[in-house]
RNA sequence: GGUGAGGUGGCUGAGUGGUCGAAAGCACAGCUUUGCUAAAGCUGCGUACCGGAAACGGUACCGAGGGUUCGAAUCCCUCCCUCACCGCCA
């Protein structure tokens, strides 16, 4: 949500910046200015009326003190009353379309934020590692795992449809495995709090993070729309502290949680439909910072690193790119994808999105910290996925393909899954 | 799910339908004094919004939302949450 006073300040330059995304949302702002200035006249003239009111009340509990007649000063109070509800309708009409609008509208983009459409211009920041050569064609993760019984398709299929997986036997283990070690990894060496929360989730924190109002058909929703299913731990973990005023001692706070994540993918039908790539329930590790607001890029140039670390452990060669203006999410001011190679697919996967939200978030969600001048200040917020399993669990199983059908477990991987291979 | 008790400022905790944004204590901040591993006194200390360049002024907020009333923290209704006990259950 962005600051309606900022936007009140400079209305052409936010303008001029939510441009750079391509779309219509610059086109809200005017009306949104409009709504605002409704809004104030209507408050100010409501305000008025309220403090006639309150001191006449006053008069009359005087006066009925002294045991005079006050029939004549009731009635002229009970006409404020009337006038104050009428214009209280007015505020609040005002007051909740320009909700509904600073909700709907998306954060800018940074000031140095790439410019570009889509995802073809989105710059590489930075490489690791190198293609693998491997002894002869490289099989994708489907023939491999087909192989070697790890994934089950046909039984997801029966069980909850397509788009859906099921791991088995080894597979289900590599996926446990995966999820320990990048745990461990955050919380050990990178000095997160684990946290195992809910995955079930309450309108007002999709809210808060953005999901909603904007995404409600990419989420799956329960008990008629009251809840919905966790398409991220980034809300669960974000909404952790929702409503709160933070010390600024606590900074930076990091969490970290698995979850499974649950996405309807609306939108995205008949788009990486073979494997795993692409699932309406997966499985994901995220890292959540909160921060000062004078932290926040360089924590997530820190964030960032922190997220690779578990690629480079592995082994697996990654680049990272920064998304331009026009390929953004909306939520997002700043954002690195960083993207695994997958040999059998012979392309990059996307397995963690590192993004500095600034205040857009902590202004939805009322979180605070208390500055040093005792003002009550957003924080900022950042999360990345650290990282998303499927497709990690992909570039695994294509990188350390064996000639001999077996797949090879990287050294840092051993001790999680306990053996040195699959197969 | 049932029954009972509660939800007031950072915390504890008073509160009569009108002078209550709310006593008191604690905590916290500043000042003063005496001095020494502290004490006492004084002062200040909620949030949001509106107006204002600012100083400051105003309005709202006593779990949430409705209602009664000239006027509601205080009366009525609905809901939520917490605690206790019971039932059920992984």
């Amino acid at each position: 949500m962005l600051d309606i006073r900022a936007v009140r300040e400079d209305p052409e330059g936010v303008k001029a910046q939510l441009k750079t995304r391509g779309g219509d949302a610059f086109g809200q702002v005017d009306e949104l200015l409009r709504c605002d200035e409704v809004r104030r006249a209507a408050e100010t003239e409501k305000q008025k009326l309220q403090g006639d009111r309150k001191r006449i009340s006053k008069e009359i509990g005087a006066l009925k003190g002294k045991g005079e007649d006050t029939t004549e000063i009731e009635a002229q109070v009970r006409e404020i009353g009337a006038q104050i509800s009428a214009i209280g309708r007015q505020v609040e009409e005002a007051d909740q379309k320009q909700r509904d609008l600073l909700l709907s509208i998306p954060n800018l983009p940074h000031a140095k934020c790439p410019a570009g459409a889509d995802e073809t211009a989105n710059p590489e920041v930075r490489c690791w590692g190198e293609k693998p050569a491997l002894d002869g064609e490289a099989r994708d993760h489907v023939a491999i795992a087909g192989d070697l019984g790890l994934l089950d398709f046909e039984a997801a299929t029966k069980i909850s449809g397509s788009g859906f997986v099921v791991f088995r036997g080894q597979g289900a283990k590599l996926e446990r495995a995966l999820i320990q070690f990048m745990l461990d990894t955050h919380v050990g060496e990178h000095g997160y709090e684990e946290v195992s929360p809910p995955f079930i989730i309450q309108r007002e924190c999709m809210i808060g993070t953005g999901q909603l109002p904007k995404f409600e058909e990419e989420a799956y929703g329960v008990l008629d729309g009251e809840m919905y299913l966790a398409p991220t731990a980034e809300v669960p973990l974000t909404n952790l502290y929702r409503e709160m005023i933070v010390k600024a001692e606590q900074f930076p706070i990091k969490v970290a949680a698995y979850t499974p994540c649950f996405r309807t993918e609306a939108g995205a039908a008949g788009r990486d439909t073979r494997g795993i790539i692409r699932m309406h329930q997966f499985d994901k590790v995220e890292i959540v910072n909160i921060v000062h607001p004078d932290e926040s890029f360089a924590q997530l140039e820190t964030l960032t690193a922190e997220a690779e670390k578990i690629l480079q452990k592995l082994g697996l060669h990654y680049r990272v790119i920064e998304l331009c203006a026009g390929d953004l999410g909306a939520n997002s001011t700043k954002t690195y994808d960083i993207e695994v190679w997958a040999p059998g697919q012979g392309q990059y996967l996307e397995v963690s999105s590192c993004s500095n939200f600034v205040d857009y978030q902590a202004r939805r969600m009322g979180l605070r910290f208390k500055d040093a001048d005792g003002k009550n200040v957003f924080c900022h917020t950042l999360n990345g996925s650290g990282t998303a399993l499927p497709r990690l669990f992909v570039a695994l199983l294509e990188t350390y393909q064996q000639p001999d059908g077996s797949v090879a477990i990287p050294e840092t991987l051993r001790g999680h899954f306990g053996a040195d291979k699959i197969g």
